[in-house]
DNA sequence: AGACTAACCTGAAAGC
DNA sequence: TGCTTTCAGGTTAGTC
């Protein structure tokens, strides 16, 4: 599931394949839910084009074009972003008729919903099982509604700032961190370990957390979220970086899909109860 | 304005 | 074994 690390290291790894490369075609599939622009629009508006430059904020990607439009790529659950000649653990292991393990090339299949083959070198290629993602042909100097009301990006923004947007919010920290208008990249996985790891229970009503919790808590969410850009992103799910490699951070989660294990510092059961429609994880004990 | 809910979609896993 | 149900979660549109 894509958060913020995993979408950064998308960009990193996909830049150098998109970057000054002119784009010859542009494959879609039909009319779906990823398409805010049409599929036709797209291609149309592609074709021909370079990208310049490739940012990211929260967890949403955007490409900036030679002519001024922008690409606005965001993963969802399930989106991937990768170059032809990757190879996915997970597709491998759906479709080998063979030998398991053997490294074959991805072929594009139903669910790859963009295609962008260039004058030389590989292909780019958008992939997304439950459309959850989304893409987005933006005109020059079009604004995105989506974009104008996420928050600082998690990697960026200050304790204090985190602090002063809490207070006027009501309900509990973990549905506010998960809200991308109040801080832009962090998603259930690393919430849930940024709570842990600042000892915040994720129950707390988020105005009545203090200002050095919420340091406390955006130093934590910022490690937690470097560390797993460095470690390539998590892959518990569905979720393979562009050159088709597993992420490592998975094996360093302390509280995340651990109900019942026991708490790495306390030993107490890790408890999991529902907030705000989401699955949230916690030590009884060492969160208060 | 902010909070809450349903809906979007598919595949893996659990339940029967 | 095989069919059915549940669950996972990022985001938004709609409602209160």
């Amino acid at each position: 599931m894509p958060e913020l690390p995993e979408v950064e290291v998308t960009r990193r790894r996909i830049s150098p394949l998109l970057l000054g490369r002119s784009i010859r075609t542009v494959i879609t599939t039909a009319p779906s839910y990823v398409f805010l622009t049409a599929p036709h629009l797209l291609e149309q508006k592609l074709t021909g084009r370079t990208f310049v430059a490739l940012t990211r904020h929260g967890k949403y990607l955007l490409g900036q074009l030679d002519d001024g439009a922008r690409l606005l790529v965001h993963l969802g659950m399930t989106g991937q972003l990768f170059g032809e000649g990757a190879s996915s653990p997970r597709l491998l292991r759906r479709t080998a008729n063979g030998t398991l393990g053997s490294c074959r090339q991805f072929e594009p299949d139903a669910h790859t919903h963009l295609i962008l083959r260039f004058e030389s070198g590989p292909a780019v290629f958008f992939r997304d099982t439950r459309k959850f993602g989304k893409v987005q042909w933006l005109a020059p100097d079009e604004s995105s509604a989506r974009l104008n009301k996420l928050g600082p990006d998690a990697l960026h923004i200050s304790g204090a700032t985190l602090h002063s947007r809490l207070k006027k919010r009501r309900g509990p920290l973990k549905s506010q961190l998960l809200d991308q208008s109040v801080l832009a990249g962090a998603g259930n996985i690393y919430a849930d370990e940024a709570l842990y790891l600042s000892r915040i229970r994720p129950t707390r009503m988020a105005h009545r957390v203090s200002l050095d919790s919420c340091r406390r808590l955006v130093d934590s969410l910022q490690q937690v979220l470097l560390r797993s850009i460095e470690t390539g992103g998590s892959s518990i799910n569905d979720y393979v970086t562009p050159d088709g490699s597993d992420g490592g951070y998975q094996d360093e989660r302390h509280v995340y899909g651990l109900e019942g294990q026991p708490c790495k510092t306390c030993s107490t059961a890790i408890a999991r109860v529902v907030i705000g429609q989401r699955s949230a994880h916690y030590c009884p004990r060492c969160q208060r």
